[in-house]
RNA sequence: GCGAGGGUGGCUGAGCUAGGCCAAAGGCGGCGGGCUUAAGACCCGCUCCCGUAGGGGUCCAUGGGUUCGAAUCCCAUCCCUCGCACCA
């Protein structure tokens, strides 16, 4: 590789970097040779898995980056010798294909079926190495049979349940949305923004709260998870430990309120009810104030707390008092008991509500080291020790509560979740119907296993669920007494379908099971999975939920599906997320068509760390594809017409840095950072063709750096890798070659390199600073052995006469140098560092000499302490060389 | 309000888990040079300030602290992003 590599190529080569040309032809061959199938015999692979797409209809960059960082992890795992297991599939059922299917006058199935076709070909395109075999596609009665016989199964074990409630609903999309489909203070639904309404409707639920407490605790267990996800997963099952106290309201008998603050109780001076509770509802049939509160003024989702007085009064149980009872508006039916106790004192909404309504303020709670804190003002949150509270003053917060619970008639600990039961009930049709038929006689009966799949008719369109206006499908019979009966017409949540498929591709055509029990306890977990940060709560959530139901039914060892997470950032277009509205997309096609998918694949990665947000940049782009076609004509020119020489000893200094790019990338990809890898595959490529500029290289040398760089590329450039590993002669396929190994320390590599840099820095320095124009020799001098000793002994030393203990001993003393040296010891003992033997710097200096002449065109010399003069060695230290520089 | 994550040189972005190799990678942009009829592409060098031998100054949001030593650890403040929120 002689002068002007690249140009040279380029300009008298048949062969340049084609993608268009290459891309599609190493796709064909892995297809052909089976390369990412993972057999069923295959023990406990590496299971890689991106979140499945949802079938939108096209790939965007979101996608792109999620399959590319997933796609280069399971290609690393590969290239290390493990068995990879790496599937796709489809999240193919819901909502949207019933609007497509509506708007383009076609029915869901086949809208479905044509996005899948088309995302399959975009992520052909991209190169992404899936087994195909595996594939699952949510929609197929094949899958969803099994979320029929899983919800028989759950139904079984008491985690299914039937109950009216009120729910979600969304007048535009009418269907029943969960609480985690309606998006933020406006209570806006979450595919279409429209307002949220109420609506009474018998539904089916999963009961996960039954699991709170496990989903809860074993977070902790989580750590290959990032802490964002485990902080919202952990609010969203929102634990509280307090406890439940009847209060004996006048007319009503005891009526439990939920409190955390059970201390604060002997400042409880008044009692609130929600406004669609039982009692509130009844009192309201005769007090008009009331009514016309509850009717017009109540405001749940309004920032002040608006009330009315009732006529009656509760009795606080600690200490006897009646106090008043409010209907209140910001007391919630659904949290607690939907009756609070109310200590203005010490909770700041109480206050802003006794102040608003004339109730009195008790403090009850002062600071520990403190007076009783003037609560008129402010409400006192923190806790506290106990005042006015009778036998309990002067007991801490903590104590009193659990004095308290112990004492006082009726109470009880209790906890309380902001997790509700999953509703799985939706009026639509492009889902999974659920496996259940009304009789008459016999109420709601499940349908027997071997009725089982229950398939969806046509499409029918309707404003309503199309699956009421197919008779063919409800009208049917009692499975129990064979009498006219009504199939289910609500399908399910598609969160159901999601919730377990990861264990449906470890046994994709299983025809007796969801899965395959013995095989999915060697397989499962999933090692690493990617995906969105948008799920970070219900789909996760949901899958952890499964996974707990399903080992407690004995179908699977594991209790968690996923060991270790990372949520990817978003790809952004000039500082904004891109959106189809906003019209800024980037589309994977026009780049794939462009500048091929490895350079696409390229850039996605190098941009950015996986987790962090990215902006997508036409100059990025360009310097990636840039790098690519540098390393294929690097590697053309190399395999047309190989270098003859020697290197000299520059050759040992490529020897040493393909060394750290190997160590270096090894630690990249473990971590999934990837950029550190790609960089230094980048600056090694520079080196070669340095290398070449300077001297005849040794081809063995080029070759093995050529080969380190291809390999550590090919997980993120897998076509012009194979392309290139080809050229460089090997018949089989890189994505099956083994990764490049180091056996040797990074520790000492860095050192080396420190070394190096600083010495070439110095020169620059001096050069530069002395306003020496022409340098033409340059002598770099390591520091004598005894300096090194001397260094040694004073890392090492640890009395406090440093001086004394170095001049004490003979073989320093005899050095002019040595006092100065040891005094310098002195000052700087407590930051030294290790360093290398005086020999291996020399070694290390020796083969970096070329650098340094190739920078200034002059001849460089690196000398022994001992053989070099002493007004040279003067200045030298241990990790710093001696320079003197000849105009 | 609560919780999580951030704030790095003109921009972007690594470094922070394991403090010293950090005036701080890479990319982009800018400047200078090479190649070229020219442009583009490509290649080389420079890109915080001062300094005639490797020095000094300022610097990683702001202020303080720990330490021989801080972009990195701790505390406070400000700002940004995301999630949750009248949650008893």
């Amino acid at each position: 590789m002689s002068r002007g590599t690249v140009r040279r190529y380029m300009a008298d080569s048949e062969r340049e970097y084609d993608p268009g040309a290459i891309e599609e032809q190493w796709q064909q061959s892995w297809d052909e040779a089976d390369v990412f199938r993972t057999p069923d015999d295959a023990e406990d692979p590496a299971y890689v898995l991106g979140m499945f797409p949802y079938t939108s209809g096209s790939l965007h960059m979101g996608h792109v980056r999620n399959y590319t960082i997933t796609d280069a992890f399971a290609r690393y795992k590969r290239m290390q010798g493990e068995d990879v297991l790496h599937p796709m599939g489809w999240d193919s059922f819901g909502l949207p294909a019933e609007n497509a299917a509506e708007e383009r006058d076609t029915n869901p199935e086949e809208w479905t079926l044509s996005c899948i076709e088309t995302m399959r070909e975009q992520m052909d395109a991209m190169g992404f190495g899936y087994d195909w075999d595996r594939e699952v596609m949510t929609c197929d009665p094949e899958y969803y049979r099994w979320n029929q016989w899983l919800f028989k199964r759950f139904h079984e074990e008491g985690l299914v349940e039937r109950k009216a409630s009120e729910v979600n609903w969304c007048p535009s999309c009418e269907t029943v949305l969960a609480d985690e489909q309606v998006e933020g203070d406006a209570e806006l639904c979450w595919r279409c923004d429209t307002p949220v309404t109420q609506r009474n409707l018998d539904q089916w639920f999963f009961t996960i709260t039954d699991y709170a407490d496990e989903l809860v605790d074993a977070i902790d267990e989580l750590e290959g998870w990032p802490d964002s996800v485990r902080a919202m997963q952990r609010d969203w099952i929102g634990r509280q430990h307090g406890a439940v106290v009847p209060f004996e309201v006048e007319d009503y008998g005891d009526v439990d309120i939920f409190t955390t603050r059970l201390d604060t109780i002997h400042g409880a001076t008044f009692f609130a009810l929600a406004p669609d509770s039982e009692i509130a509802q009844d009192i309201a049939a005769e007090d008009d104030d009331v009514a016309h509160f509850i009717e017009h003024e109540a405001d749940p989702d309004g920032d002040e707390p608006n009330g009315v007085a009732t006529d009656l009064t509760a009795t606080n149980p600690a200490t006897g008092e009646e106090i008043p009872v409010f209907v209140a508006d910001f007391v919630l039916s659904d949290v607690g008991t939907g009756a609070l106790m109310a200590v203005p004192a010490h909770d700041e909404r109480d206050h802003i509500f006794a102040t608003k309504k004339g109730v009195p303020i008790e403090p009850v709670v002062k600071p520990e080291d403190g007076d009783v804190p003037d609560v008129q003002e402010e409400a006192y949150t923190e806790d506290g020790v106990l005042v006015n509270s009778g036998e309990y003053d002067g007991l801490t917060s903590e104590d009193a509560r659990s004095q308290l619970e112990d004492d006082l008639p009726g109470a009880s600990h209790d906890t309380q979740y902001q997790l509700r039961d999953w509703g799985v009930s939706r009026q639509r049709y492009w889902g999974t119907p659920i496996p259940v038929i009304h009789c008459d006689d016999c109420g709601p009966v499940m349908v027997p296993d071997d009725q089982l799949p229950v398939e969806l008719p046509e499409f029918v369109q309707t404003t309503g669920n199309p699956l009421e206006e197919v008779d063919e499908f409800v009208e049917t019979a009692c499975p129990d007494c064979g009498q006219p009966a009504r199939r289910e017409t609500d399908t399910m949540d598609t969160f159901v379908d999601s919730s377990w498929y990861f264990l449906r591709y470890v046994s994709p055509d299983l025809e007796d099971a969801p899965f395959d029990t013995e095989r999915a306890n060697d397989w499962m977990p999933v090692d690493q999975y990617v995906g969105g940060i948008e799920h970070a709560v219900m789909h996760l959530l949901y899958s952890r939920f499964v996974t707990k139901a399903v080992a407690d039914m004995e179908m699977l060892e594991h209790r968690e599906p996923f060991e270790r997470l990372v949520t990817q950032g978003m790809v952004l277009l000039e500082g904004e997320k891109m959106s189809k509205s906003k019209g800024n997309v980037v589309s994977p096609q026009n780049i794939v068509e462009e500048y091929g998918a490895d350079t696409a694949r390229l850039f996605t990665m190098q941009a950015a760390r996986p987790e962090r947000e990215f902006n997508w940049t036409d100059e990025g782009v360009e310097s990636s594809h840039r790098f690519l076609t540098q390393l294929y004509n690097a590697v053309e020119e190399f395999a047309a017409d190989p270098p003859a020489g020697d290197g000299g000893a520059v050759t040992d200094y490529v020897e040493r840095e393909t060394d750290y790019v190997a160590a270096v990338a090894s630690q990249s990809y473990e971590e999934m950072t990837f950029t550190a890898a790609l960089r230094e595959a980048q600056d090694l490529l520079s080196l070669l063709d340095r290398y070449g500029r300077y001297t005849e290289p040794e081809p063995d040398t080029v070759r093995r750096a050529l080969e380190t760089i291809v390999r550590v590329l090919a997980p993120v450039a897998p076509h012009i890798t194979e392309e290139l590993w080809r050229t460089l002669g090997y018949d089989d396929f890189v994505v099956d070659a083994s990764w490049p190994a180091f056996d040797g320390d990074l520790a000492d590599l860095e050192l080396e390199r420190a070394l190096i840099e600083e010495t070439r820095e110095d020169v620059r320095q001096i050069v530069d600073v002395a306003d020496i124009a022409d340098p033409s020799e340059v002598v770099i001098a390591v520091a004598p052995e005894w300096k090194h000793e001397a260094h040694e002994l004073a890392r090492e030393f640890d009395g406090d006469n440093l001086v004394g203990e170095i001049m004490g001993r003979e073989e320093f003393r005899e050095y002019d140098g040595a006092p100065d040296y040891a005094k310098d010891l002195q000052a700087k003992r407590q930051s030294l560092t290790p360093q290398l033997t005086p020999e291996s710097e020399q070694d290390v200096l020796a083969r970096a000499t070329w650098l340094v002449a190739e920078e200034f065109d002059a001849e460089v010399t690196v000398l022994s302490g001992e053989e070099a003069d002493s007004d040279l060695t003067g200045k030298a230290e241990p990790g710093r060389p001696a320079i003197r520089i000849e105009e």
